[in-house]
DNA sequence: GATTAGTCTACTAATTTTATAGGATTAACT
DNA sequence: AGTTAATCCTATAAAATTAGTAGACTAATC
C-alpha cells in the first residue's frame, strides 16, 4: 500500500496542477484544501522540489508551483521519489534494483517473472497517468 | 515491496508443492533448504495452516503438507494472507477494503481509477501464478 | 527593517516488521 | 508407560519505518 506521505503528495501535486500558470500556491493553503498536517507536508514539499517535480519561491507572494508541465509528471516518478521502488520485489526493481537475499540463485528464481510482469504493466499505467489526466478527469467527474 | 515474512511464505511454499503427495516436511528442513530464520517460519507456517493453505501433521513423522493441490493455491491469496491487501489504496482493495481518509470524495476520487486498474491487472497476473505452474518454471530453469 | 513564506536540522511518537524464547501439546515408537 | 520428535501457542523484544512536530534560519518583498 502507498504510504500516507505519498497519498498526501499525490493530492497536493494535482492541486498544484490545476492552479498551473496561476503563480505559486502556499503551503497553507494546500495543506487546509487537502486535509493534510501543515508542516508534513512541508517536509513532503520540499522532498517534491528536491525531487525536481516542482519550484518554489520564497518570501511574499511566495510558495510552490510546478517546475514542468502537469502532463510531463507522472506517478512513477512521484511514487519513486515519496513511496521508493514499485516493484514488489527488489530483484526486479529498475530504480532501486538490490539482489534478493533470500533468492537462492537469481536468474533461476521461481518467482521473478511473475513479479516482473507485474512491474511492467504497473509502470505502463502509471506512466500514463499524468497530472494533466488526473485534472481532466477530476474536471469531468465534478460535472 | 513484499515483506520477508511474505517472500519466506512464498518459498515454502513453492518447496512444498515440490514435495506434493510424499507426506508432511518438516519446519527444520524448509528453514535450512530455503535459508530461512526457523522460529519465524514457525510463526509463517501456523498462518498458512490458520489461513486453509497448509495443514499439518504432529508428532514424529510430522510436518507441514499442502492442504490443496498445488494448482489450486495461487499467489493472490499467499500475499493477501503474509503480507496484506495487493492494492495500492484501501479504497480500491477487495479484501481490506477501507475509505481512505485522505480522500475528499471517494466516487470522484482523481487517483481511484488508476489504482483500481493496477489491482486488476495485479491480480490477473498473480492469479495465473499458482504453485504448480511456479514449480514448472523451476524444473525447467534447472534444466 | 518588518513581514511573509519557504528551508533546514533535529527530534519524538507510534506502528509495523522481524524475529526469539520457552513451555504446552500431540503422536509415534519402543 | 515413557521417551522422543514434532507442531502449537503465548509472550516479548529489537530494529526499522512511518508519521508528525519544533524551532531557528534564509530569502524575497514592501
Amino acid at each position: 500500500m502507498l504510504s500516507k506521505k505519498c497519498k498526501y503528495a499525490i493530492h497536493a501535486l494535482v492541486y498544484l496542477a490545476e492552479r498551473h500558470g496561476q503563480g505559486p500556491v502556499q503551503i497553507g493553503e494546500i495543506a487546509d484544501q487537502q486535509k493534510i498536517p501543515k508542516k508534513f507536508l512541508e517536509a513532503i514539499l520540499l522532498e517534491l522540489r528536491n525531487g525536481r517535480i516542482l519550484n518554489s519561491k520564497k518570501g511574499k507572494g511566495g510558495g510552490y508551483y510546478l517546475q514542468r508541465n502537469p502532463e510531463e509528471i507522472n506517478l512513477t516518478e512521484v511514487i519513486r521519489l515519496t513511496n521508493g521502488p514499485i516493484a514488489l520485489l527488489p530483484c526486479v526493481s529498475l530504480n532501486f534494483y538490490e539482489s534478493c537475499e533470500e533468492c537462492v540463485n537469481e536468474k533461476n528464481c521461481t518467482i521473478r517473472t511473475t513479479f516482473l510482469t507485474i512491474r511492467d504493466e504497473t509502470l505502463k499505467i502509471l506512466s500514463e497517468s499524468n497530472l494533466s489526466a488526473l485534472v481532466k478527469k477530476q474536471k469531468k467527474d465534478r460535472k
